[in-house]
DNA sequence: TCTGGGGTCCTAGGACCC
DNA sequence: TCTGGGGTCCTAGGACCC
């Protein structure tokens, strides 16, 4: 008998370094590694090249002289590249599901196959895993379980039993605590470095061992988060399919910048182009923003590090790029400090509310309203059609000091016509 | 003069994910 | 030269008020 619930994982195996060997066949059987922004730490690594021992996010110059040693095949991020492989894949497993998925993030996606047979669970597994492979050249895992942290716990085998090819189906109890024997605790969704070494002062070692913690233990320990966790790992679901993922209570854009900054109109640049990034993500979960904050930082590794954060309130709300970017460099006026080599600043809107239903304020002129859902609405479609960036504010364009280092990306093979493989015949 | 419970709001920091 | 990711949510605890 096949539980109420049945729920898909499919996971792109090693995601941003699978991408870069899709065209280049030449490197499929070596180590490669992929870095974060900046080329700071490495975020990704392919099965060579975690054998040859190199860390997943741990600093890249403490690790280059290895990686250099071992011959790994090192890249910079590459969004325009992974983004674009992600949206195929993700059309591809569409195509398949007997219903909307959920995209969870660039390389996982949860499919709802509650109602399917045990043997049209499992065909659908093979097929999905299947197309993306014959699709886009990406290795996927396929895991089904009645809930989404069995499913993740289901991962685990795909990638280390390899027997099963890639699907593993947890239809009953015997099977996914038979797994969970196995796995050790700190592999489950949602236990991270602190919550592990709490639970294992108390003995528990494996996911077994924590699906078996006292509902009062859990809140004690982690509040409701764990709890769920616990239910899950018993079979019993918290946590839906969200095929349309609900409005983001915070939205955030920080990055680190390529090189330290020492000028005011430099930081501005910079915060103004968060601020403007923000306002976008805004619009598209159609909200308004009532708070705005800033902050700007040196390098956390400097002996006296200057860290500073302020906050405003925006009378009416807003998601104007414009009026949120000027709100941001006002802030950042008063809180720049000349001398400091800032290292990283962002933007975080609060207070979120959705346009439906919000409160005119009809004692603030330019907040909603007065033409600024047009302005929006047009540099929204000129930069969906030509591009991010496309069209930006005054504001921004300058020296782009902050521009992030990226001296290792591989060509966009797939977003650029300058950047298109070339196959030589004969 | 000092003490108390209990509610709301806000924020910094913790913790997690990929 | 000198390197150190980005994003989201939760909660404990403080401030304030009744």
């Amino acid at each position: 008998m096949v539980p109420a619930k049945m729920i898909a994982l499919c996971d792109q195996r090693s995601f941003y370094a699978s991408c870069e060997a899709v065209f280049r066949p030449d490197i499929r059987d070596k180590p490669i590694a992929v870095l974060s922004n900046n080329d700071g730490v490495v975020v990704a690594l392919n099965e060579y090249a975690k054998a040859a021992g190199v860390k997943k996010f741990e600093p890249y110059f403490k690790q280059r002289e290895l990686m250099e040693r071992q011959g790994v095949q090192v890249f910079s991020s590459n969004y325009e590249l992974i983004g674009e492989q992600s949206r195929r894949i993700m059309e591809t497993l569409r195509a398949l599901a007997p219903a909307e998925i959920e995209v969870y993030s660039i390389d996982e996606a949860f499919i709802d196959m509650t109602g399917l047979s045990s043997d049209g669970i499992k065909s659908l597994s093979r097929q999905l895993r299947d197309a993306v492979w014959q699709h886009q050249r990406i290795p996927m895992g396929v895991s089904v379980a009645p809930t989404k942290t069995l499913a993740k716990l289901g991962q685990y085998a795909t990638k280390k039993i390899p027997t099963i090819n890639g699907v593993c189906v947890l239809e009953r109890p015997h099977q996914w605590q038979w797994l969970a024997e196995r796995v050790a605790v700190e592999e489950v969704w949602g236990v991270g470095r602190r919550l592990t070494s709490k639970l294992n002062a108390i003995g528990v070692r494996s996911a077994a061992d924590l699906s078996r913690l006292s509902e009062r233990e859990a809140k004690a320990m982690q509040g409701v988060t764990l709890v769920r966790t616990v239910q899950e790992l018993n079979g019993v679901g918290c946590l839906d399919i969200e095929t349309a993922p609900p409005p983001k209570q915070q939205i955030i854009c920080s990055r680190s910048f390529g090189q330290k900054i020492t000028n005011l109109d430099d930081l501005k640049e910079a915060v103004s182009f968060f601020s403007c990034r923000a306002a976008e993500k805004l619009r598209g979960q159609e909200s308004y923003a009532y708070r705005l904050s800033i902050w700007v930082q040196t390098s956390r590794f400097d002996s006296e590090p200057i860290n500073a954060e302020s906050a405003i309130e925006i009378p009416g709300g807003s998601d104007d790029s414009r009026r949120l970017s000027q709100v941001a460099i006002d802030l950042l006026q008063g809180m720049y400090y000349p001398g400091a080599r800032y290292a990283k600043a962002g933007v975080t809107l609060n207070d979120l509310r959705p346009h439906l239903g919000y409160q005119l304020d009809w004692l603030e002129a330019d907040s909603v309203g007065g033409g600024s859902e047009v302005v929006m609405g047009v540099m929204d479609r000129v930069n969906k059609r030509f591009g991010r960036g496309a069209l930006t504010l005054g504001r921004q364009v300058g020296r782009h000091n902050y521009a992030m280092q990226r001296a290792l990306k591989s060509p966009s093979y797939l977003t650029r016509f300058t950047d298109l493989p070339l196959i030589r015949m004969g």
